[in-house]
DNA sequence: CAGTTTTCTGATCATACGTTCAATACTCTG
DNA sequence: CAGAGTATTGAACGTATGATCAGAAAACTG
């Protein structure tokens, strides 16, 4: 192989592994601007250099990163959202289960926000002004999907597609903010939204004759 | 006065507002981690001294601006959402203008994500994790006040005070990032905002007999 | 165990950053 | 218009950063 360790491998695939999880919680403790590779690696207990080596760029680092994020998230919330019998379900467990990964991985939600809200393309774009046509928001093509299958199902009522899927999904992210909704555990707020969106997206009651 | 002008004076006010003016622009076209003192001394025609001279730190600098950008921003919203004769126009108020200011100065709504999501306090706490009691959200405060009173006043009915507010303030915030909602305008996003909220703030239609 | 490839490090480099300071220009005021 | 206070600059400094490279160490292979 190239001198370069860039692609694929064997053992070292170990290594990449370790030197992200250090990522992430570098991300997590001091946040995007200071996660030099110099205090990464020193969380590693590598030197900067192997870094440079596997990921070739800090680009490169960050890129892996934050594919491996979003992958988790999406794996996890997938997982537990098929498992609805129906669109209503689907979406219930949705909502729950996405504030229930911001419950039981912290360090990993932050990180991604730290990345998103923070790096931006080769071409100046900011991540989270990105196109999400393509495959990079899987949770939000999933929770797409629901609401459409919802609708031509006529299990839910008439709405703009993309703008509720929008709104569930800033709801969802809204709730790591503010010092208020932290407070409170996932389940009870993942409760609340339920209700709000229920409604939301419920066909109207039919006219009282 | 002291030799350092960090406070209030007399014309350099000009000069104050000028920088926070570059300041805004820079971090709008390369974002918050590449708006070195540099770039924006060279936006503002002037030397990177100046604005030490000005802000003492790059801190304080940062300090300003986003107050500077959260003044405005309510000012904003306010100034449109106390027309409504009650709380259900006021809360739609709210939404509209709140989208309208990010259709009129999306530069200055991209900065001051830059900012709220890459600067972290003295204490090491990302802005976006902070506790929101305080008046540096003037805006979910009078959200909260709109939908207290709605509730109290029999408008609206029964909900979760804090997990609405959010969710209200969450959805309008996404509209900035994603593609398809992006490319449209604000009022028709907004519109379909306040169908949503509509329904999800309005008390339950008495049961059918 | 000899040879080859992969993994890893320490040192080095150029660069960019925020900050400081002495010196200069400007703008008032009396 | 002199003199005081204010505004502004260019240069310099120390530091931190990401990247590179030659070579050491380790792992693998026959």
């Amino acid at each position: 192989m190239s001198s370069r360790g860039e692609e694929q491998s064997f053992i070292s695939d170990a290594r990449r592994t370790q030197i992200i999880e250090a990522t992430i919680v570098t991300l997590n403790e001091i946040g995007f601007v200071r996660a030099s590779l110099a205090q990464i690696a020193k969380r590693a207990g590598i030197s900067t250099a192997l870094i440079s080596y596997h990921f070739g760029d800090r680009m490169g680092l960050i890129n892996r990163t934050i594919q491996t994020l979003i992958e988790d998230n999406a794996s996890f919330v997938l997982e537990r959202t098929k498992a609805g019998r129906n669109c209503r379900e689907r979406l219930h467990l949705f909502i729950i289960s996405s504030l229930e990964y911001q419950e039981t991985y912290p360090e990993r939600f932050v990180a991604l926000v730290e990345i998103v809200f923070n790096a931006r393309t080769p071409d100046n774009i900011p991540y989270y002004m990105l196109n999400d046509d393509n495959d990079a928001e899987p949770l939000l093509l999933e929770l797409r999907t629901i609401l459409r299958e919802g609708q031509e199902s006529g299990e839910f009522g008439d709405f703009d597609l993309m703008i509720m899927a929008n709104t569930i999904q800033g709801a969802i992210g809204e709730h790591a903010a503010p010092g208020v909704a932290t407070r409170m555990d996932a389940a009870s707020y993942g409760a609340e939204l339920v209700r709000i969106f229920d409604r939301a997206v419920s066909p109207l009651p039919a006219r009282q004759p």
